[in-house]
DNA sequence: GAATAAATTCGATATATTTCTAATTAGATA
DNA sequence: TATCTAATTAGAAATATATCGAATTTATTC
């Protein structure tokens, strides 16, 4: 468990909206529309906190004709309810592991990307490298299919050698590749420094 | 268990810097100026963090001389956990009330205060007048010894009849009052609406 | 490929939040 | 009472967030 998904899981529930809207998906799934409807909110609204709901992975959604019906991942709660309540076990060393991690994590970043983005170097040590690549691939989008051609310009953006890296993503289980097109694996399966 | 409790619980461990105070704080009470040495920040800024930190009761404090010591207070985290982990059980019903609840809380204030904050009028209603009580009690401070003018006073912001309301907050314990001082009391005693 | 329906992005605005420095307050003690 | 120390408040700057209307994109269907 990382320190950042802690903290990002609970600021997202930090906002009476989200809640709101996780209220009504613990009934069932809807779609945008509909929640925007019950909540009295705009369509530009909800996506906005669906956005931050995804990104915590408290929600997922299956298309259907041209509706996203939204479905609330309640095993996730589950899950946060169960990190939360182990969190000061052993006098807090877990929760204080996490935050030296996160801020070793930070400083790693700090070092190996310029303030505009560019990754300056690749690490040669595996966990630096890991953590390197895993800042990289947050760019990339859920689902969606790339052309390697895609996936090239994207990894210019950060470093000119797109191909190593291309390949790392693929050895450390970022991306998985199928006829040319390229696909971000469920974080689930990424390689984990340490 | 009302939503914003829980709202506001989210939005204080929403942050990295609260995080690392309770971490600091799971391994034992520290004063302001040792944590704010151990995380590299000012005074003020802690000073910022703790009170959002006791507005949820995460912390709380003892003097000694002329220090303060925060406490950790960890069952609240276990309760929140729990909390947290049975909200969506009967298909979140529960957390549907909540919000619920919370509207109405919320119409109820708008409805007999003004946009510049003075109480319209007391409701004759119980639990609207709890709820109006309530509100106003929040801008009194925990553990403050208060003289019967003070509170007419600070009554008097809100609605001239200030002899009623401080009744009021005696007879549904939102205070006590011992020798002619007012003192608030911890919320578990206050008397609840419904 | 054109038309449709839903979702997203863009840009603006209003409000909140984090952090700082400087000034002030609160409480203890000489 | 004067003085010390720790904590808080006030005020400012930088950043982030919630929300909207308008414009754009995406996927479906005819």
């Amino acid at each position: 468990m990382q320190l950042n998904r802690l903290v990002e899981f609970y600021k997202t529930m930090g906002d009476p909206t989200r809640v709101r809207i996780v209220s009504l998906l613990a009934k069932g799934p809807l779609h945008g529309q509909a929640i925007a409807g019950k909540l009295g909110l705009t369509a530009p609204t909800i996506t906005h906190h669906l956005k931050k709901l995804r990104e915590v992975h408290l929600v997922y959604e299956r298309r259907d004709k041209n509706t996203i019906y939204l479905y609330l991942n309640s095993s996730l709660i589950k899950q946060q309810a169960e990190v939360l309540s182990q969190l000061l076990d052993k006098r807090g060393e877990e929760l204080e592991n996490m935050v030296e991690d996160s801020l070793e994590r930070q400083k790693i970043i700090e070092n190996f990307y310029t303030k505009d983005g560019k990754l300056k170097n690749i690490p040669s040590q595996r966990k630096k490298k890991l953590i390197v690549f895993e800042h990289m691939v947050q760019g990339l989008k859920k689902g969606k299919k790339y052309e390697e051609k895609e996936i090239n310009e994207f990894i210019k953006q950060f470093h000119e050698d797109y191909a190593t890296i291309r390949r790392e993503f693929i050895i450390n289980h970022y991306m998985y590749r199928e006829n040319g097109i390229y696909e971000l694996n469920p974080e689930e399966m990424w390689a984990k420094p340490e």
